[in-house]
RNA sequence: GCCGGGAUAGCUCAGUCGGUAGAGCGACUGAUUCGUAAUCAGUAGGUCGGAGGUUCGAUUCCUCUUCCCGGCACCA
């Protein structure tokens, strides 16, 4: 009976025996063969060199497209597996999945892998791929697998198959020369296609499926592309993250510092807090005219509140406290209950509502120490948090509002790449299942009335509500979740708020977390890496340096700073007595936007001649003019 | 928190197969007054992360500990 092979253009060819996808390749063109990766059977993906019993359309993947990239790293990571099985003896394998970019493969082995190791093992590999073994599937039932892995002392592989498979499921398996693992496939046609574009880039602890309580194993990663013109780029976007890595560059721009004493806590410098505090300021501005209210709440708070709350039982291990006179107090993890004591003063009105209270929340949580990282990671930080009280039907309207002011936040700091993730009930909560599926209706409609795109982030909800979250992405391609917006009917049930109603009735109030750029530390973190420390002159630290060429000039830079300063720019005078090369190398390490330089003939002409960071060329200005010009320049976005 | 690695001058790093350390930059002092990314010379600066142990002697070897880095787990 023939099998008949449709093609993507229609036209269909009919063969005596079951074709594989790569001998229709070769059939068509050599090159076509050996630019293609993995064939779709059916919208299915396909080994080139598996048999097509019936009859079906055929598409075939190319090498660049984006399923075949993850088809390349899944082999690279089972070659991977074998270098090291082959190395190594007695080591296990585990799990060797894709990734975003590139694989890995989890190993079970008392002795630690080495960075010399590693460097042994992608030799290895390479020689894995020269050998051009084909990757032949097999199919394999239940009880034949776990006897072969049993036998081979891979336990770990044997226990997943007998607990995590059905034993009636028949299992492929995937064998490339001596070497074989347990695996849904697919796979090229043989090691030899992986290429050359990859490589191992670091070894590091993981879990046996992913769990805290079971067996540490090992974790050796790399990254593999299409090409090595793609591997170049990538290798040259991590260099780029780690030249722009904010905790270099932090302490390097004398913005802020960490210490030992103070694990987790940021000292601010003085210019690391004029980039703080001009960041507050703008959001202070954006809020006001948004019709927030700004309130300051206690730092430490009676462990009741938080009984009360909920939070107690849930994050007392991540709380500080603190005893007095028999009492203990909790230093504030989150600024919620606190915000609705505010609100049960006095009886509110649904006139009042809605509500919304803003405050720049000073929060500690004890992250675990292998957490920290950092500005993104810390102890101590300052949300830009806010509290609206609202009636339900208002969840709506303050969602949109919210999200507008978002988004046009997050482009005044430079980010016009968001995304936004919807995180719905997780398995520990607060409230009843009614509440839940009211809230994350509620915010369901919310969201779709913004007309915003978003995902799916099943469970990862709050344990009060449902969230969304904002996700951004800066300038290397990489992703930070900043924002986020809480639908909460469960913290004024607990504490007990209330309003209200038009008919005279006493209701709950919804609450709505809600905070734009998370915590003002990370958000900071993130700004440095972005500008890698060359900042946007309205939150430069410094605006301006004056900078003098010879003594004569130095009063004249002084009067030439205080107009400057006068203007509303942030100016400082360097009259060292060091040559101009020297100040301009200086000062453009510092990344300061502009430096006026000021010499005899400026002093003279009462003018500054500005030079731009990064910039050669030079501009003479009269000094009014140039303080009018930079001031412009400089304003905050209103 | 868990696994692995690391900690030497303000910074970047070298070094000591066990005999208490060195460079460059920076700082300080002096000279130089110079036109757009490092002027020259001199000087000072280190309980070699902390505690304990082995040893005649430890920065070096061992144990514990703190912090940092990579990874995992966690992230209200």
């Amino acid at each position: 009976m023939p099998i008949h092979i449709t093609f993507p253009d229609g036209a269909v060819k009919s063969f005596d025996a079951p074709p594989t996808a790569l001998d229709i390749a070769l059939g068509i063109s050599p090159g076509l063969a050996k630019q293609a990766v993995v064939a779709k059977v059916d919208g299915e993906l396909w080994d080139l060199s598996r048999p097509i019993e019936h009859d079906a359309r055929l598409e075939l993947v190319k090498r660049n497209a984006p399923e075949a990239l993850e088809v390349i790293r899944h082999d690279a990571a089972h070659v991977l597996g074998q270098a090291v099985q082959e190395l190594f003896s007695g080591t296990q394998i585990t799990f060797g999945p894709a990734t975003e970019n590139g694989f890995y493969y989890d190993f079970a082995r008392a002795e630690p892998f080495t960075e010399a190791d590693l460097a042994k093992i992608e030799a290895r590999m390479h020689d894995i791929v020269q050998r051009d073994l084909p990757l032949e599937r097999e199919v394999w039932s239940h009880a034949q697998a776990v006897d072969y892995f049993s036998a081979h002392g891979e336990t770990f592989k044997a226990e997943w198959i007998r607990d995590g498979i059905a034993p009636d499921a028949e299992l492929t398996v995937y064998r490339q020369g001596e070497w074989l693992d347990l695996c849904r496939g697919p796979h090229l046609p043989s090691t030899g296609r992986i290429g050359t574009a990859f490589k191992l880039t670091k070894v590091g602890g993981a879990y046996w499926r992913g769990d805290a309580n079971n067996a540490q194993l090992q974790r050796i990663y790399g990254v593999a592309f299409a090409d090595d013109k793609a591997l170049n780029n990538y290798l040259h976007m991590l260099e780029e993250a780690e030249r722009r890595d904010h905790r270099k560059l932090g302490p390097q721009l004398d913005l802020f510092h960490l210490q030992e004493e103070a694990v987790g806590s940021v000292f601010w410098h003085p210019h690391g807090y004029t980039l703080y505090r001009e960041i507050e300021n703008y959001i202070r501005r954006r809020l006001q005219k948004a019709g927030y209210v700004e309130v300051k709440t206690p730092m430490l708070v009676d462990r009741v509140l938080w009984e009360r709350s909920g939070h107690w039982a849930k994050y007392r291990e991540n709380m500080f406290t603190a005893e007095s006179e028999e009492r203990t107090l909790a230093v504030k993890p989150m600024n919620c209950p606190c915000h609705v004591q505010i609100f049960k003063q006095g009886i509110k009105s649904y006139r009042d509502l809605p509500l919304r209270m803003a405050e720049f929340g000073a929060c500690h949580r004890n992250e675990p120490s292998g957490s920290l990282h950092g500005l993104m990671r810390v102890r101590g930080f300052t949300q830009d948090d806010a509290h609206i009280f609202c009636l339900p039907s208002q969840i709506g309207p303050e969602t949109v509002a919210f999200c507008d002011l978002l988004l046009s936040v997050y482009r005044d700091f430079g980010f016009s790449d968001v995304h936004v993730k919807f995180s719905d009930r997780p398995e520990v909560r607060a409230g009843d299942d009614a509440t839940w599926d009211r809230a994350e209706g509620a915010l369901r409609d919310a969201i779709e009335q913004t007309g915003l795109a978003y995902t799916m982030n099943p469970g990862e909800g709050a344990f009060y509500g449902p969230k969304l979250e904002f996700v951004l992405r800066d300038a290397i391609g990489r992703d930070w979740q900043c924002g986020t917006l809480q639908v909460d009917f469960v913290l004024p049930e607990r504490l007990d708020a209330e309003y209200v109603a038009e008919d005279g009735s006493r209701q709950r109030p919804v609450m709505l977390h809600r905070a734009v750029l998370g915590s003002l530390e990370r958000f900071i973190g993130i700004l440095i890496e972005q500008h890698s420390g060359a900042f946007p002159a309205w939150l430069s630290p410094v605006q301006v340096v004056v900078a003098t060429i010879v003594s004569d000039a130095d009063d004249y830079a002084r009067e030439a700073v205080e107009a400057l300063r006068a203007a509303g720019l942030r100016a400082e005078a360097d009259t060292r007595n060091e040559k101009i090369n020297y100040k301009i190398r200086e000062h453009s390490l510092m990344k300061v936007p502009v430096i006026a330089v000021v010499g005899r003939n400026e002093a003279e002409q009462h003018t500054v001649t500005l030079r731009r960071l990064g910039q050669k060329d030079q501009q003479t200005l009269a000094l009014a003019d140039a303080a009018a010009a930079l001031a412009t320049e400089a304003r905050p976005p209103a």
